[in-house]
DNA sequence: ATCCAGGTCGGTC
DNA sequence: GACCGACATGGA
């Protein structure tokens, strides 16, 4: 099928490269393709609407898609509540029209697992090497693609399994989140209406998961627009913009990042975030990464 | 070769 | 509470 849905305020490479998703890739002929609700799309800009394409023949249209897009949203509003500083401004003028997703949270949980000190090409390696192995297979005419494999699925591999897909010491935290979910000892699915503090600690009671990796998936896929996730980059950000006087504490940080930013402090984060990694490389002194 | 990566955890002081 | 090293692996 195919179809069009209105985008205006969308930035389609900014939203799907900053970040936040790691299996969509672009194609040389302007397409980015990826997996949603267990189908394979593609999805280009056409003028101000979005063009979308997956490999179902006559099935159904899909409203997911604008809901993973965010796009049944306001993005004019959201910015409206962030606080009136120079530095943010900046940062979102950088990259307007990105936007964050609503992905699936079992995805969004293990792929940030798998995380944890990994740098992003290889978080996406990881990723997608989990879905070779275990996930469903989908042809479509323009390539073949994979599904995330759900909890379940991976549950019932073996430490050894995962290890090889280039975990390293995440193998077990992984799996042992596997089972977690597929137990229902966590809930995934009553995370978006839970209050966020209770949705963390929910989350943190898994090993190897944190802070950082607990909000990075309560804001990219449950809603938790609150949310806001200081790792590496984010800190820095922090430190140079906000705190040029002195090294912030963590404790500082934290305080900071919830009160400041208003109601949809995760949105704001990741516009920090993306402009910061994207400083690297056009600022001088380039270091490439 | 050395440092660091969208961290977390269990020890210390 | 804060500071520190271990935990695996590979890219720069």
């Amino acid at each position: 099928m195919t179809g069009t849905i209105n985008a205006n305020d969308f930035d389609l490479a900014a939203t799907l490269r900053c970040g936040q998703a790691f299996r969509w890739e672009p194609t040389d002929d302007g397409w980015f393709v990826g997996v949603v609700a267990s189908r394979a799309w593609r999805l280009r800009r056409v003028a101000d609407r979005l063009e979308w394409q997956d490999q179902s023949s006559g099935g159904r249209d899909d409203p997911d898609l604008a809901r993973y897009l965010s796009l049944d949203r306001s993005l004019p509003e959201i910015i409206d509540t962030f606080p009136d500083d120079p530095h943010l401004a900046a940062a979102v003028k950088a990259h307007p029209g990105l936007r964050v997703l609503r992905q699936d949270p079992w995805e969004t949980l293990a792929s940030f697992i798998a995380s944890s000190t990994k740098q992003i090409v290889q978080i996406r390696q990881i990723v997608a090497e989990l879905a070779r192995r275990f996930g469903d297979r989908i042809e479509t005419g323009w390539g073949v693609f994979h599904t995330f494999p759900a909890a379940d699925r991976l549950a019932r591999c073996s430490h050894r399994e995962l290890w090889d897909c280039k975990l390293g010491f995440r193998a077990r935290n992984l799996l042992a989140a596997a089972q977690a979910v597929d137990s229902g000892r966590v809930r995934l699915a009553d995370l978006p209406r839970m209050d966020l503090v209770a949705a963390l600690e929910h989350l943190c009671a898994l090993r190897g998961v944190g802070e950082k990796i607990a909000l990075c998936t309560l804001l990219f896929s449950c809603g938790h627009d609150r949310a806001f996730p200081v790792d590496v980059w984010v800190r820095r950000a922090l430190q140079r913009l906000y705190f040029p006087r002195h090294r912030v504490s963590a404790r500082e940080l934290r305080s900071f990042t919830r009160e400041y930013f208003g109601p949809h402090a995760g949105w704001a984060q990741q516009y920090l975030f993306h402009n910061e990694r994207q400083e690297i490389g056009r600022g001088p002194g380039t270091k490439s990464r």
